[in-house]
RNA sequence: GGGCUUGUGGUCUAGCCGGUCAUGACGUCGCCCUUACACGGCGAAGAUCCCCGGUUCGAAUCCGGGCAGGCCCA
């Protein structure tokens, strides 16, 4: 045949895709709040506009596009919005780099926009990245939190949290970057290795180990294990600081590790987080050694104006010359660190404001939230119950949203905006009324910012279509997609928020994704240069490759290995797809009443096979499992499809009767359904295929309900097939080309098979179905056993009664008998329990036998 | 140190609420340019299903204990 000649013989993936990208329209997949019909409300993760869209991210989006996609064709009104997340420190360590200043170099309000100006060039690279993926995005719902409107909203969850007493200052530890100069969540604070030394020295007759000896001045207390003999009888004695004189209690804590150092340890306010522990459970003194730039205080005379490097050596030198440092051990430590810079966090005790975490309400929450995978939820319940802090969300920074609050001079009042004049820059705006504690009117604006997980973890509220007061219209949303790496912040965080502000969870459901890892096996990073960009691979395969690759990559959920081969074989897959098309196209465009009836048997065993592929599909679909959903298409077009049924039918379409036509409705059919299947996993494709098929946009379509059945076509269908695929085995065998001819072959069936001549034609053969029994000459070679009937029936004799049936004579195999003996018991033979092995011998006459079942083949070697 | 998770032919992967010969892809080898496709077709080789023990008539699958990897955290 030719194939059809408006289709071209090779796929070209960038003109497909660029074209329809162009072609469609962003209206399309806007959501309509006016529809009636059911809602299906995406929480987009808001990215980071770092101007890279990774390669994590292209897997998470691939997952939500697929789903929104799949969503859609089901009818729902869907909401795929895209947000931003832009604040924070990254952005302004860019600045601060490209620029080469500080960020006290220029006034705040200039180094804010040159943080926005930043961010939407990198918002723009982005949304490039993301079109070329070809995302179903609903761009009509796009937020960036660092706009006016957006962050009039973040303000307003503050200012409702604050009034309502969920947010509080205090002055508390938290952890604070010195190079940053700000408070940063346990969340933000990474932990690496290093090589510290462990200093023994004298502290007033007891020997204390510390790896923070520039800490001695605000040593205060000295702990010890209750049940240390070394020191008993010892608490509740003072005890002298060395070089600073001043005195300290002796307190006992189970909490201290009699077999670390000497079993004595000296607590500081603060050198880590148990320090922050003792501190609050015995109720110390609170001194301070370090300020907000990590230089030592006059509390640490005489080491003040030093940095605390430069004060541990003096201090320890000191030490020697006074002749009680009694040795070093060098020690391999954890240390936390901040997550942007790498500096080593220190834990000062500053005024912050706090949100007050309330565990149980939380995981109340998180519990009535559907999760998949559902182990995701047992991270989620850990990181809640190991929560020891309230979140800290002051940074003093700059570029975030400001937190609009100020005090009174004259009295401190804390005063507060109203709603309606929100967003305000404290800094910059003025109260519009005078202190209403003292009639003051002169005010300092907070300095401090919030959070960056302020801004987001009311997406959810953003996309529901909150105006900044009451329970949004569209809460809660279906679902929440993300990466398994943000669990404890912003899910947890969210939920939180959603529970604070509008009493309820956030989402139905939470699909999980796992992390893409290189092609080493390790998480893609700079250093190890593993690292794979999305555009790298849609440059040489495209985005329906891509998308393939995140779709059967791994089962959803667990973590994802990048590798190519997976991204050759999807677009491999798309070039077979091609030709499957372009082969039926040609045949569809001769002519053909594609409404005619389907009454061949091959045809109808396809739409039998077909309508089970989307019973499959759709199950797989519903339940977010992408890889099965992709590996049932493949197989259906790939194996079913092409190899079987294209294979055994095309003779008939060279035909011109009615049984030509029976294949052209089955293969149009067929086709229309399939490329709705690919629509949400390769939309381009799919696309292309659609429209060249039906003349419509395959998006604008509905997603298949398609059943057809038909046992007895799916039985005969499916000996047709193993009976055609032993052919060829036999052909391949005998060192025969496939499409050589064949001599005179029957088939004997148990019963009656109609197949129109395809086994014949497809094997060059004069093919012949019979249910007689051939002359031939049978010899019973053994038996096959079913244990799934012997097993459940017969237990622990199941093995003795197998050896028994193998034991019996041939014969008796054909017509088992009732009963066998079973270490000397009679037992009786379980209907079904096995069947005859049956090989075939020649009787006489020059033929080739083979046996599949209770399927005989003879094939005449005359031709 | 804790939590979660994974360990299947050379490589990656499916199966994992137990049932005779373990799925697919890539790679390897052989045959075939059969009027959709050589980015293809047909076939072959290749697996102690991480190790040890247990439950069971039967375990890749369930249980216990190891070992190793990953992620998150302390």
């Amino acid at each position: 045949m030719s194939p059809s000649h408006q289709l071209p013989k090779n796929y070209d993936i960038e003109e497909v895709e660029r074209r329809w990208q162009s072609a469609w329209r962003d209206e399309d997949n806007y959501f309509d709040p006016a529809s009636p019909k059911p809602r299906f409300i995406i929480d987009t993760p808001p990215p980071y506009p770092t101007g890279n869209f990774h390669i994590g991210n292209a897997l998470n989006w691939c997952y939500i596009d697929f789903i929104a996609r799949y969503k859609r064709m089901r009818g729902y009104n869907v909401m795929f919005p895209q947000g931003w997340d832009c604040h924070g420190l990254p952005t302004e360590v860019k600045v601060e780099e490209t620029y080469g200043i500080t960020k006290n170099d220029v006034p705040r309000e200039k180094f804010r926009e040159m943080c926005r100006d930043l961010t939407l060039s990198n918002i723009e690279k982005m949304r490039a990245t993301m079109r070329r993926l070809g995302f179903s995005t609903d761009w009509s719902h796009e937020y960036i939190t660092m706009l006016p409107d957006y962050y009039r909203k973040t303000q307003a969850s503050f200012l409702q949290m604050l009034k309502a007493g969920d947010i509080y200052q205090s002055e508390h530890p938290v952890n604070f970057c010195t190079r940053c100069e700000t408070a940063i969540a346990f969340a933000e604070v990474n932990y690496a290795p290093r090589t510290t030394k462990l200093n023994y020295f004298d502290f007033d007759g007891i020997e204390i180990a510390t790896t923070r000896p520039e800490l001695l001045a605000v040593c205060v207390a000295v702990a010890v294990h209750p049940e240390d003999e070394r020191y008993r009888g010892m608490k509740g004695k003072r005890l002298t600081v060395p070089i600073f004189g001043h005195q300290v209690p002796v307190i006992e804590d189970v909490v201290v590790d009699p077999g670390f150092g000497s079993g004595a340890v000296m607590i500081c306010t603060f050198g880590d987080k148990t320090d922050v522990y003792w501190w609050k459970q015995h109720d110390l003194d609170l001194r301070k050694a370090v300020d907000r730039q990590g230089i030592m205080t006059a509390t640490a005379a005489p080491y003040a104006g030093m940095s605390s490097e430069a004060c541990r050596e003096a201090i320890l030198a000191d030490m020697e010359k006074a002749g009680i440092l009694k040795r070093q051990e060098v020690l391999e430590q954890r240390v936390g660190t901040c997550w942007r810079c790498k500096t080593p966090i220190e834990i000062l005790s500053e005024r912050q404001w706090f949100v007050r975490v309330h565990q149980d309400e939380i995981l109340d929450a998180a519990r009535k939230v559907s999760w998949t995978p559902e182990h995701m939820f047992t991270r989620m319940e850990n990181w809640a119950n190991s929560m020891e802090w309230d979140w800290c969300i002051s940074r003093q920074r700059i570029f975030a949203t400001p937190i609009p609050v100020w005090f009174c001079t004259a009295c401190g009042e804390t005063v507060l905006p109203a709603e309606e004049d929100l967003p305000i820059d404290p800094t910059v705006d003025k109260p519009k009324t005078p202190c209403p504690r003292c009639g003051g009117s002169d005010f300092t604006g907070e300095t401090d910012v919030l959070d960056t997980w302020m801004d987001s973890s009311i997406s959810v509220l953003q996309v529901t279509g909150w105006d900044g007061t009451g329970k949004p219209p569209f809460f809660p949303a279906q679902i929440r997609p993300q990466g398994h790496d943000i669990i404890r912040t912003w899910a947890f965080y969210t939920i939180l928020r959603a529970k604070a502000l509008v009493g309820s969870h956030p989402w139905d459901q939470i699909l999980v994704n796992g992390m893409v890892l290189g092609e080493d096996g390790f998480k893609m990073s700079k250093s190890r240069n593993n690292i794979i960009s999305p555009e790298e691979i849609v440059g040489q395969y495209g985005a329906d490759a891509l998308r393939q690759w995140g779709a059967g990559g791994a089962a959803t959920g667990s973590d994802i290995m990048f590798n190519w081969n997976d991204v050759v074989a999807a677009s491999r897959f798309q070039t077979k797809l091609w030709n499957i098309f372009r082969f039926v196209m040609g045949h569809l465009e001769k002519g053909a009443d594609l409404d005619a009836p389907v009454t061949e048997l091959t045809d109808r065993w396809l739409l039998v096979r077909l309508s089970e592929t989307v019973a499959e599909v759709t199950a797989a679909m519903e339940g977010y499992q992408f890889d099965r959903a992709l590996r049932a298409i493949r197989e259906f077009a790939w194996n079913t499809l092409a190899d079987d049924y294209i294979e055994i039918a095309k003779g008939r379409l060279y035909a011109d009767d009615s049984s030509r036509e029976s294949a052209c409705s089955a293969l149009r059919t067929t086709m229309d359904v399939l490329c709705r299947l690919l629509a949400p996993i390769i939309p381009h494709f799919a696309e292309e295929c659609y429209h060249n098929l039906a003349g419509r946009s395959v998006h604008e379509e509905a997603w298949p309900d398609f059943s057809y059945a038909d046992d007895e076509a799916r039985r005969h269908g499916d000996l047709l097939v193993k009976t055609v695929a032993e052919l060829r085995r036999y052909k391949h065998d005998k060192g025969m080309a496939l499409n050589a001819p064949l001599g005179h072959v029957m088939i004997y069936a148990p019963e009656p098979v109609d197949d129109a001549g395809d086994a014949g034609r497809a094997l060059n053969a004069d093919a012949r179905w019979s249910t007689g029994t051939p002359r031939l000459e049978e010899v019973t070679s053994g038996v096959d056993f079913n244990m799934a009937v012997i097993g459940p029936t017969l237990r622990k004799q199941a093995r003795g009664f197998m050896q028994a049936v193998e034991a019996l004579p041939p014969e008796l195999l054909k017509n088992p008998p009732a009963t066998v003996t079973v270490d000397g018991e009679e037992i009786p033979v379980p209907a079904d329990s096995f069947t005859p092995k049956v090989a075939y011998r020649v009787a006489g006459e020059e033929v080739d036998v083979l046996t599949l079942g209770d399927v005989v083949v003879t094939i005449g070697h005359s031709s």
